[in-house]
DNA sequence: CGCGCCTTTGTCTGCGCTTTCATTCGAGTG
DNA sequence: CACTCGAATGAAAGCGCAGACAAAGGCGCG
């Protein structure tokens, strides 16, 4: 007969506590715990310091999933990723992250492996995880998940991208328009040959607008690729496809990203090829290792840290005031190194 | 006078569906339409098949936060790690996110940026939003963090790191233990003046174990580290540290990890020193990068994949039997790259 | 034809919190 | 001194779902 006497109970355990307890413990109603909680100023100064009090005694935490259904918000983010491997989506989340959590928001992370399908799917269990916002990367999606998502009425930002006729706010950078000054530049030292190494263009709008971006560029020098490919990312799969790229004998090898870059940066290394001497290689991303390898990467300069960032920030501020998410354009910066240098004048 | 009718109401977006709504529509109750959201097997085809009808026209979606009140479990996991811009952790949370997702879990991710007191904070919202189990970097925490999450009984794994006395459980690796076959080689090859490039010791026992391992075992052979220093983990910093050590002369130069080890390249190369003839160089991860490197990098490989894998697979069998998490212990492998040869013999 | 049993279904409570609405109390005002 | 107004507080109604419990229906059996 060991009888519980209801007041003098404690929580079973540290973080067990309920609102409930702690208004007792303070001699108040649960109106005036959740009042303080959420900094009401409707609250006297000896309520707010009885309440505090109680709370710290109890160790109470408060629960947010409660919190969530009777706010009809959930203070979280998420985020839909291609992949956590490549250093510059870590980077962008990284930063989407820091600032999200800055500003009182915690994020869900998803991993999509590039998979369209799988990447609608993520993107379901996130509207129903109750996100807030919603970080995509570009604009390649089916109209279906992009119904979804435009009538839920989730507000959602696609990074890695900037198109004026996306269906969803952009918060990122032109892509095609990026790989204009690399072009330019290659052609002006005097690279002819020019081949090309993509990542996967399929569901990727990304990779096909640097490679359209890149032919395009080279057609207003009256020029056309010697060679195109596609490789996985990774910088084996791309040492692979670059091996096969050199055969052709292009002076020049415009990839995808660094990462790809950097596997192609490899393959010329194991064909006896000299960077920048017989071909020039250059990638984008402007990863961390890019600057520091031998040779020094000529790439382009994508700000993941600020695109983050600011997605992060945008979203944010959209729920907040509640209106559309703003689209952002942000520039990228060709940054030129030792692997695409020659002497001026020479062929 | 617009009246609504309560009855024939669509809901006013789509997933704004709630239970109820579903239940009407499909002429049942609550209650079945949660058994056929649950996979219970005390439903009929035909009301099964009814209620998934009415999902199906409504766009129904379950809404966790409700989910997570009634049932006091959140499917969904937690990760605080030091980092996403280092490759390693990055792979790590690659590989755990899949797995967790895999098998139904979402994931919270916080990024501490190795500050002890922001971890704990990290730990704390984490509860508070009801993960079931969460993922932890190592074992230097301090205790009142520690007894929080001992007693709030949340499931916790401690990855990157195995200690027998750690007082969480652990899935990884004993890092002083991982720099013994590396020492043993380079000792082997006739490196004598050993230099330790560290990474940041205080709030980390990773690389305080690192460190140890390492003087340790030159202590087995009778030597003792010409010079230590410590370095931020980025690979411009390493690089400036490693500069100064270079000086020193040492033969080899062991590093915290790849990125510190590329950092060392870099300043190696800059110094216009010879790798490894004048200086073997080595880390700890076997990143992608590593192996391409000029000259390939000898390194530690850390079972990063399998760690973040195995650590969703054991959290979530914990919680599904409702026991404590078990350590499991990963192995490490020395892989020998260009970055540390000599001819035997040689001094 | 009536009984009990098993299958299927519905009703209803509660998870922990926010928030509306009503109430109380005290101070100020005519 | 009665009255008004504002500040502070509490009572209570959900938020959307799961699950305990009760009830209803169908079946075979005697």
């Amino acid at each position: 007969m060991t009888e519980i006497k209801p007041d003098s109970s404690e929580p079973p355990r540290l973080g067990g506590a309920t609102q409930i307890d702690v208004a007792r413990r303070a001699g108040v109603s649960t109106a005036t715990v959740s009042r303080v909680l959420n900094g009401s100023p409707l609250v006297s100064r000896a309520s707010r310091e009885k309440v505090e009090a109680a709370i710290r005694e109890l160790a109470y935490m408060p629960h947010e999933a409660a919190r969530s259904l009777a706010t009809r918000r959930s203070r979280t983010l998420g985020a839909v990723i291609p992949t956590l491997t490549n250093a510059i989506f870590a980077a962008g989340v990284n930063a989407f992250e820091d600032e999200a959590r800055r500003r009182g928001h915690a994020l869900f992370i998803a991993v999509s492996n590039y998979d369209p399908v799988q990447e609608g799917f993520l993107i379901r269990q996130m509207v129903e995880r109750g996100v807030d916002g919603l970080l995509l990367v570009g604009n390649d999606r089916g109209a279906e998940g992009l119904e979804m998502l435009v009538s839920s009425g989730l507000r959602c930002a696609c990074a890695w991208a900037y198109d004026e006729a996306a269906p969803l706010a952009n918060i990122g950078f032109d892509n095609a328009a990026a790989m204009a000054p690399l072009v330019d530049h290659l052609v002006a030292s005097g690279r002819r040959r020019v081949a090309i190494l993509a990542g996967v263009l399929a569901g990727n709008d990304r990779a096909r607008a640097r490679l359209d971006g890149t032919v395009a560029r080279l057609a207003d020098h009256g020029l056309a690729p010697v060679a195109v490919a596609e490789t996985l990312y990774s910088i084996r799969r791309a040492k692979e496809a670059a091996r096969a790229l050199l055969e052709v004998g292009p002076d020049a090898v415009v990839c995808g990203n660094d990462v790809i870059a950097l596997g192609a940066l490899a393959a010329a290394r194991a064909a006896g090829l000299g960077v920048p001497d017989d071909v020039a290689i250059t990638g984008v991303d402007d990863l961390p290792i890019s600057a520091e390898m031998d040779p020094p990467l000529t790439t382009v300069r994508i700000p993941a840290e600020e695109m983050g960032r600011r997605a992060a920030a945008e979203l944010i501020a959209a729920i907040k005031e509640d209106r559309p998410v703003s689209s952002i354009r942000l520039g990228t910066r060709l940054v030129v190194r030792r692997s695409s240098w020659r002497k001026p004048g020479a062929s």
